[in-house]
DNA sequence: CCAAAAGTGTTAAAGCTACACCCATGT
DNA sequence: ACATGGGTGTAGCTTTAACACTTTTGG
């Protein structure tokens, strides 16, 4: 955790490694009360929130540039991220506006004219996150999926698109096992999915699919403590998850 | 046609208004004679194929530029684009050797040191296109897909991940309404799914499948002229198919 | 008349939807 | 004891998979 700081640096003294022009931004999706959650920055001595993004260095790859952003920002290596879109276009945002309030943080000599961002989500374990900000922000966030703030650039555009792309790639990507504890209850998966499709679904059908698909082996155990029937705890079978995954076959209808 | 060429320049007329580091690369993919073919490029003077692709200008969108870039190589307005991945790998190629084989091509003092660049893939009806080379190559031809040979950089890598991409975008993607002409018969269109997918399918469960869909309308007319039996022909119900489509129910198991 | 491709129907199995009641726990 | 959420079974319907023969046409 103590060497994540050290690789932000001001945009002075690491302008000359960067890849100009070519930024990106990463929507980092956690689940935790029922709520799928997203991790935001405030921006120094500002009420402005934006996702958590930064330049490219010439000596790393796109996607070594996003684990790094992420490991900055969570503290979690071995994240899972997937690039979703390239936002090209050539007025990403105002910027005049944006300039004007973030210039005590940023020189707004230095603003790049124009800025290509590569859009990624990360789907990481809630409760295994350390959020950090970063050089030109104070705090760093989880928020409601529900209650996003109006965000700067064209961040609350990219996240619709995001959670869009989530959608469509459910049936190959290992939604769950990326976004759960180790072990989780079979309501909490289910509520999981419900946040994900933006609709209800019946527990009983759901259950059954899921049990079918063989993907969760119960455990002895149940959670014990809350109010009421102890639920079953389950545990991801990775194997079995993995070979379903690759062939699209976890589709949810 | 004859505009073009105009937009195409030499690497030195235009570089000053390029972004710099950033290109993009196209996969077009046309179907014709039960094969799915890619359109390739062939350089001046060499017998190496690349990919078409090139440069984003500083005053347009990413995907104005894939549209151009297409409009330059097929003669077509209003593709079927879509964006698939960002290839951000530091060495994304060997560059000696690559530089050495094009150096009567391109000045090898004008390489860029890195390039990251955005994979599109286009998906055309192949009876409309005109094949056009560009500045740097001299031929331009439509190459079968299972016989592409070694091609530069690492555009062999990109073709592969271009169809994987649509494999897992077949049920959100108007895939036969941009792939084939206006009219077709039920086997073009069995033959195109079974090219995309890689396994044969049931021409009898295809033919119900694809009719209770609604998504195509049997014409009067059937096509006459080759050997064996005449078959009918058939048209998009246009509205009905992305109706369908915005929903994701396009699957083919 | 032969070869090659087009066109079609049935049956069994699997999967999906819809639906309601009892159980366990903490307060 | 009650309120809250957890856990389960069944019946009807839809969808899928597997399978083979007849028709048309040109050569």
């Amino acid at each position: 955790m103590p060497d994540t700081v050290k690789h932000v640096g001001t945009p002075a003294e690491s302008q000359l490694s960067l890849l100009p022009l070519l930024t990106l931004d990463c929507i980092i999706l956690g689940f935790h009360e029922d709520q799928l959650r997203v991790l935001l920055l405030r921006w120094k001595g500002t009420q402005e929130w934006s996702l958590p993004g930064g330049p490219v260095r010439k000596d790393e790859s796109v996607d070594a540039a996003a684990h790094r952003i992420l490991k900055e920002r969570t503290g979690l290596d071995q994240i899972f991220l997937q690039q979703f879109h390239v936002f090209g276009d050539v007025k990403r945002y105002e910027r005049e506006e944006i300039r004007e309030k973030l210039k005590h943080v940023v020189d707004p000599e230095k603003w790049y004219e124009r800025a290509v961002s590569i859009g990624y989500y990360a789907l990481v374990d809630y409760s295994k996150v350390t959020p950090m900000p970063d050089a030109f922000t104070e705090e760093c966030q989880w928020w409601d999926i529900q209650e996003i703030p109006p965000l700067l650039f064209d961040h609350n555009h990219m996240i619709d698109a995001a959670l869009r792309a989530l959608r469509m790639q459910l049936s190959w990507q290992p939604i769950g096992y990326n976004l759960l504890p180790d072990q989780f209850t079979m309501p909490e998966l289910q509520r999981l999915y419900e946040m994900i499709l933006g609709r209800t679904l019946d527990p009983r059908n759901f259950q059954r699919k899921i049990l079918a698909l063989g993907i969760v082996d119960r455990l002895e155990a149940r959670r014990k403590g809350g109010a009421h029937k102890a639920p079953y705890l389950y545990q991801f079978n990775k194997a079995r998850y993995e070979a379903l995954l690759t062939e699209g076959n976890l589709s949810f209808s």
